[in-house]
DNA sequence: CTCTTTTGTTATCAAATGATAATTAAAGGA
DNA sequence: TCCTTTAATTATCATTTGATAACAAAAGAG
């Protein structure tokens, strides 16, 4: 198998999946949170509890920066940090109960045009896309 | 197949593709350049020619914002516009030279990153994997 | 007990971004 | 032809974001 070619099909699925979760996510109206504050309550949904630290180096952002972002929604209630027992440096932070309520809107949303999107395809083959799904996350997408 | 099941795998699988790939151009530099203007160039490198609205409209941006940061990467000469001979509203976007030789680096950079991350994975294997991109593109991020 | 490292914060400033209004030019329909 | 729609541009302004420096507190190493 060739891994060039091999790549080229990476790159081509995974703008794919870029502008598929993008288009799902469009008409979302979130009002009062703006586009990089979504990003990180998206991530938080996904991985939480999680630090300050792990935000700011998955998101590519500086720390400083990704503290005042996480004031800004702790202020706005949609989310909590707690100190880390463990590790008192550490702040532990996951969704407040409104966060999580407004993320699983955003999600209720996304799943509706999920749902019309595989509409049409067969029960066997939605267990080829279960498998599929899956062989990737374990292989590539660890 | 419970539907809110795949729902949920569909989630978490979009959610690690987009942590992979972010680390994946993580410690690659662009000098000169905003991320809003990387995304851009992205875009256009999967997707060239394009038009100035599919790039608004996948992007998630205004018109008059798509229009300004187009006009920069012109400046930078990292694409260029020119205009449809068939519609004369219309510009045709594509990389440069210098703009696909930039692009070029970054995707050899993630290349490299992704031979590393299949490094261990059996000839059968990477057949399924291929096998497993080429089915989720065709059925579900279409 | 010091010294260093890790984790996070506050403050500040320039630059990037988002939003909006007004304008131009081409295309298309009646 | 006139009117409407589409595609794109320019200009402007408030807000967001990125980058940096300086600091504090806890953990860990010697």
């Amino acid at each position: 198998m060739d891994k060039n070619v091999m790549f080229h099909k990476f790159v081509t699925f995974t703008a794919a999946v870029h502008q598929i979760t993008n288009e799902m996510t469009k008409e979302v109206k979130l009002e009062g949170i703006t586009p990089v504050q979504y990003k990180i309550l998206e991530y938080i949904a996904v991985s939480q509890p999680i630090t300050l630290s792990e935000i700011s180096d998955c998101m590519h952002m500086s720390m400083p920066n990704t503290s005042r972002e996480l004031r800004k929604l702790s202020e706005k209630k949609l989310c909590e940090k707690m100190t880390d027992e463990d590790d008192r440096r550490k702040q532990s932070i996951r969704l407040s109960e409104e966060g999580q309520a407004m993320m699983n809107e955003v999600f209720k949303h996304m799943e509706s045009q999920f749902i019309e999107r595989i509409a049409q395809v067969s029960e066997q083959e939605l267990q080829e896309i279960e498998h599929a799904l899956e062989l990737l996350q374990r292989k590539v997408f660890y």
